[in-house]
This record gives structure tokens, sequence and C-alpha cells, in this order.
DNA sequence: AGAAATAAATGTCACTTCGACAAGAATAAG
DNA sequence: CTTATTCTTGTCGAAGTGACATTTATTTCT
């Protein structure tokens, strides 16, 4: 048995060796034909030169959330009230960082329409990656993992909730909001089905009286995100 | 801004002050007519003679669910194999401990017809409280908080999932699959309605060919959990 | 032993929802 | 003005759901 696994009180807690606290962000984004994932070039080993999700170690006084806040605003430009962010999953893996003990608390984001990544500071190159690709490099620590449980999370996420929206801009067409669940999807769905199952959702959308012309056919009414978050009955994959 | 909140490659992870990192166990079990969870009563400060949930500090090299799996069945007793557990969320509010930094790695585990909670070695006392109970205490640091996310976890994901079966011996009746879902989600079910829509559920449960005599009445069919792990569709709430 | 009580299991039926598809409406291009 | 395109609305059979009745198997009571 392992005697040192649960704290009896004699132990004090800064006895143990510390650890490093960071966080990873798998933040995705809707460009159609593809769902995209912001990655960075890593700029110092370990793994320099790989791509990796964005994130970094978490401050002394800092909350998780304001840490992976600030990432977020800071790779991409976009404020985090237009934003949707949520907490993922926790990764501790003793071997996942050569340095030291690092435990990663994930975080998911999900942006409409944000401007073209930016390197920062501490990354040689950032860029908007199809998740198909990403999936296809070999992603720096265990971020392969991470990014697979937000894209997991994101799938599911958008049948039983109005997350969708997050990656439509404030306004948007019923023909936009159904790329959206095709593109996550990868499958096609059904307009003018999907058109009755959205509106006749309580709260989902609501109509801005307002239409955007087409390229080509009948202009599209608009509409934005309604009060509800959650959507019963789901809207079925 | 805050400067030091992204890593920039400058920084090495042992220049940042320690954090400790423990798990938490939102461990439930249903007794009818309540959802229990395993509470401990703490012996030493912080929150001494305070009610928790159980837990420990994460060991130098040891996996965050080797950390959660220990606890489990140091304070149940119960096998791993037979109980189900699943990361839950981390919550690192740089205020939830007043002895220093502590991110917490919640998990969720649900078991089947416990034995009677033992007091281990650092808690004063060990103990199966209803749900309802643990609600109206005043539970250690942010446990309160834990607790309302594992029972909402558990809540949602008898909908979506086969876990009712982790709350019901290896071999059960429909209405003692039935009777966890009244007592988690705390309704009525029509009893015939639910025996259909879970027979219909494929590989939701499969028959045993035995039978369970009741104290009054027609015996009833006994089932095991089946091979699925995903309903669709969903039970209804 | 027979009747009553109890609970499981199966059946019925109106109502709703869903998927597939047809039809109508509004616009741009030719 | 016609055609092509796209959004929007409508139709209909199939499947699913909730409410409730009926049948079956057992124990208990008389």
């Amino acid at each position: 048995m392992i005697v040192n696994v649960t704290f009896n009180g004699e132990y004090n807690p800064a006895d143990f060796p510390p650890f490093a606290v960071t966080t990873d962000l798998v933040i995705l984004t809707v460009r159609p034909p593809s769902l995209e994932v912001l990655l960075v070039e890593r700029a110092e080993e370990p793994f320099a030169g790989s791509w990796a999700l964005p994130g970094g170690f978490v401050g002394p006084e800092q909350d998780l959330s304001d840490a992976a806040g600030a990432t977020l605003t800071d790779k991409t430009g976009i404020e985090l009230d237009t934003a949707h962010l949520e907490q993922l999953a926790t990764f501790g893996s003793p071997a996942r960082d050569p340095r030291m003990r690092v435990v990663s608390v994930a975080y998911l984001a999900m942006v409409a329409n944000p401007p073209p990544a930016a390197a920062g500071r501490d990354a040689a190159a950032a860029e908007w990656q199809p998740v198909s690709s990403a999936r296809a490099t070999t992603l720096a620590f265990d971020h392969a993992d991470v990014l697979e449980a937000g894209v997991e999370r994101a799938r599911a996420k958008l049948e039983y909730t109005t997350l969708a929206t997050s990656f439509c801009a404030p306004e948007f067409t019923m023909a936009e909001l159904r790329t959206v669940y095709e593109t996550v999807w990868g499958i096609a769905l059904d307009p003018p089905n999907f058109h009755r199952k959205v509106l006749g959702s309580a709260g989902f959308v609501e109509p801005t009286g307002r239409t955007a012309t087409q390229a080509k056919g009948r202009p599209a009414k608009t509409y934005r995100a309604g009060p509800a978050t959650t959507l019963t009955p789901p809207l079925a994959r």
C-alpha cells in the first residue's frame, strides 16, 4: 500500500515537492468546411518547434479561470464576454512534462470569427488549423489527448445546449447556424427540419426582424441568440 | 495586465511558488429513499470538526486518478473495478485553503451497497449522509460547490448513459433500477413505461434468466448491466 | 382451499415528434 | 421575363411517448 497517498494530518502539505499548475486551452472556431483549433509553435524546450495548445502557468494568486481567460484574450484578441469559456478536464500524469511535475487544467473555448492568429511573446508562431490537420500532427506534451477531449465535449454540447450560437456572429441566419452543426458534427442536416426544430426550441434563437441578402437565392431572416442555455429536447446528431 | 500569467519560455517552472494538488471525492450511493454521499469529519485544522468530502494530497509521482482511486478504496472498502470513478472538475480558487495554494481535482464515484463507513486514520469519523442533509451542513473548504457539481453530474449522466447500473448490485430487478432513477432524480417514474424504455434501449441491460422473489407480489426477472455505455435515445427526466 | 392483495409484466391508444420530401416564396443572373 | 438558387413553409407516414388498463405470478388472509 502506498502510505503517503492520503493526507493523514501528520503531513504538512508544504513538505510535498511542489507541483506546477498550468492551463491549456482548446480554442475552437468554425470556418466552414472546417472546425479549427488555435495552435502555437513552441519556441523553447521542451518540445521546441512542436505545435502545442496555447496555455501558461497559473500565477500564485491567480484563479484558474482567470489564467485561462488571460490566455484566451492574449492569443485571440477576443473579448471574454463574446466568447464561451468552460473548464474541460485536468491532466496530471507524472510524466507529462519532463521538467517537473506539472498539472494542467484544460479549458475549452468557442469563439466566432477570430482575427488572424498572431505569434505572442512566448511562441514562434500561432495558427488556426483544421482539427483534422491538428490530429495528424504530433502535438507537444499530451495535447493530443486534450484536443480530443475538447472536440468531443464541443460535439456533445451542441446536442443539448445552445452553445452553437457562440460560434456565430451576434446576428446570424438559420443556414449559418446549421453550418456550425454540420461543420462540428461532420454530417449534413436537413435544412427544413433543422429550421423547424430550432424555432420550436423555446429561447434558442430570437428573430431580429432583419434579413441578410445571399449571393444567390431568397434572403434569409436573421436571428440572435436567445436566453435559453439548454435544449429540451436535444438536437439529434 | 498580469505579466507572469503566461509561460514565456524564460520562466523556469521550478521558479514558481509551489502549488499543492489534492483530490476530493464525491462518492455517491443510492439508499432509497435517499441519494447518499460519504462525508468525513475532519480531525485537524483547518476546519477541524467540520464535515468534508474525503480526499488527500496527490503524491509526487502519483497519477491523479490513482490518488482518487486510493481514496475511494480506502474510505469505502470497495474494489475499484466494481465502482464507477470519473473526473469531475478542478477547484483552484486562491483562497480555498488557508494554509497555502491548493488545487483540488474532484472526482465523482458511484458505488453500490457500500459497507458501513469507517473512520480512517486521518478523520474523526466517516458517515454516509443523505445529500439533502449534506447540503444543509456547512462543509469544509469549497466542498459544498464540489458536492453540488457531483450531484448535478450524476443526475445528468443517468439521462444519457447506462451509469445507473453502477448504483445496483451485479444482478438487479427492473424495479431496483427504476428506484435508482427515482432516488437520484427525486421524481416518480411510470413503471410500465420505464420497463419498456429500458428493454428497448439496446445493450442497457441483459436478462439473467433468473427471478427474484418479492415480499409481496409476482417475482421480478433479474438483469445485469449490458455492454452499452450511452443511451440513445436518452431516458427523459 | 379459495379469495384478496400485491407487484411485475404486457398491452392499448391517443398524441406528439421525427425524418424524408414536396411545394411555395423571394431574390440574382442570364 | 425566364431560370436558377436558396430560404421558408407544408405534408405525411413512421416511430416514439405518456397515461392507463389488463394480465400474470406470487403471498397472505380467511
